[in-house]
DNA sequence: TTGCAGTTTTAGGTGTGCCTAAACCATACT
DNA sequence: AGTATGGTTTAGGCACACCTAAAACTGCAA
């Protein structure tokens, strides 16, 4: 599951790459990534705002590139250069979240837009002093975890808040910095990254929290997220 | 001279403004306002490294756009709003240079081609927020005046070194920071922004440079400069 | 005044990345 | 097994920004 990373990092298909392809692969990861699911053409589309079939001529382009394995109907992968180009992405743009919420005073929930603009513009040597400035952060201002410069990635065990039982204690571990209403719902609620819960009752993906340690009668006012939002956040489970 | 100002700062053009717009209005303000020549399509063509055509077309576009003045064979002037637009892109592109060699250490010859990317990716907000935490600089690390927020300018007195008549005595005020030769001279030489220095020689515009202060017996080794570095820095005339 | 040289514009064409509409396949259901 | 329903791909186009080659204009000079 973990990546596997080639030595020297980033080779060709990195430096041809447009801003486009850079999204693409960004985007197939991140699905992959985080639902553990096949990644689908509709999917893709879906996430990236664009239509199907623009989805099935950027993979063409990217099969050539040998960024993905895509045979016609079938479910798409990246390559390891593929994953390697992600991988470069995720970390810029993790690093420069990283850097605007520490240095300029953005607000966790005002970051996203701007890095995804800026990660297509910065160079590697850019990025290297980043990460060296911020003193080699291993996670964001979202918990997401950072891949280092050899483009690994340590991933902490968790799971999606939306497919934990109901009763568990967890630990809130990782939000998706490019879901706004999950962002809003954890600040409006005081809930910040690291807090422990109590999932208090689930409904199709729905679910209430209240905090961790309420046993049982205390009539406490529990905090109720919609399924898209708890599909945006990542938890531990405890004990 | 100075460009005037209206109130509200950028309006609409600066927002539909293409990368290439971009590109195109802040190198039209550039060759006007540093050489102080008209621009004429091939000269705008050899800066951005194009075509002729090509400007042709750009230029047909941005008049539609209210950009440029552009009557078929004249020169090319900014309007307003293209100036507007243009004083935004030179003061995003010096805060950000500044902040590069302020704060992630770059060599002030390794930020221009850095800051001309990132000049096309960054937000109105970014801009603010990083010209408050610079604490509003008046110049970049070249000498270039930067903009305020109201995109206005103040210029100091200063000529381009190879106008500058022999015997003179001149302060180095700025350098063309995308002329690496330039940059290179005066670190190999010594001379930082601010350094006061006698003309010793000209010749069609190369120029030789002593410290100021050697009056004329003393056999100092002069600095020789060619045409096209001195076509890179402005100076101010002393006494 | 006419002609020529250089600049500028028109004409036609390329690559990227996106779209809609229409054809196509693969699977799930009756 | 046969067919409907969806996801997927092909077909045909558009906008942007660039190119080369050829035509058109300007203005200086014989």
């Amino acid at each position: 599951m973990t990546p596997r990373t080639s030595a020297q990092g980033r080779s060709t298909a990195t430096h041809t790459a447009t801003t486009s392809v850079e999204d693409y692969a960004k985007t197939i990861y991140g699905l992959a990534e985080w639902d553990g699911a096949s990644v689908t053409a509709s999917a893709l589309a879906k996430t990236l705002g664009v239509s199907n079939p623009s989805v099935t001529l950027m993979m063409r382009k990217m099969a050539e590139l040998g960024l993905v394995e895509h045979r016609p109907y079938a479910p798409i992968a990246l390559t390891d250069a593929g994953r390697q180009l992600a991988l470069a992405m995720v970390r810029r743009h993790r690093l420069i979240e990283t850097w605007l919420v520490r240095e300029l005073g953005y607000g966790w929930d005002e970051v996203h837009e701007e890095a995804e603009r800026l990660e297509h513009a910065v160079s590697e040597t850019f990025v290297d002093r980043l990460d060296m400035r911020l003193g080699h952060p291993r996670v964001d201002p979202h918990g997401d975890p950072i891949p280092g410069p050899d483009l690994t990635l340590d991933y902490p065990e968790t799971e999606l808040l939306c497919r934990v039982p109901a009763a568990a204690q967890v630990r809130l571990e990782q939000v998706d910095d490019a879901v706004p209403d999950a962002l809003l719902a954890l600040d409006t609620h005081r809930v910040p990254i690291g807090a422990q819960v109590t999932v208090t009752a689930t409904d199709g993906g729905a679910v209430v929290l209240s905090p961790a340690g309420i046993v049982g009668e205390q009539a406490v006012e529990g905090i109720r997220l919609t399924h898209e939002i708890t599909h945006a956040m990542r938890v531990s489970l405890i004990r």
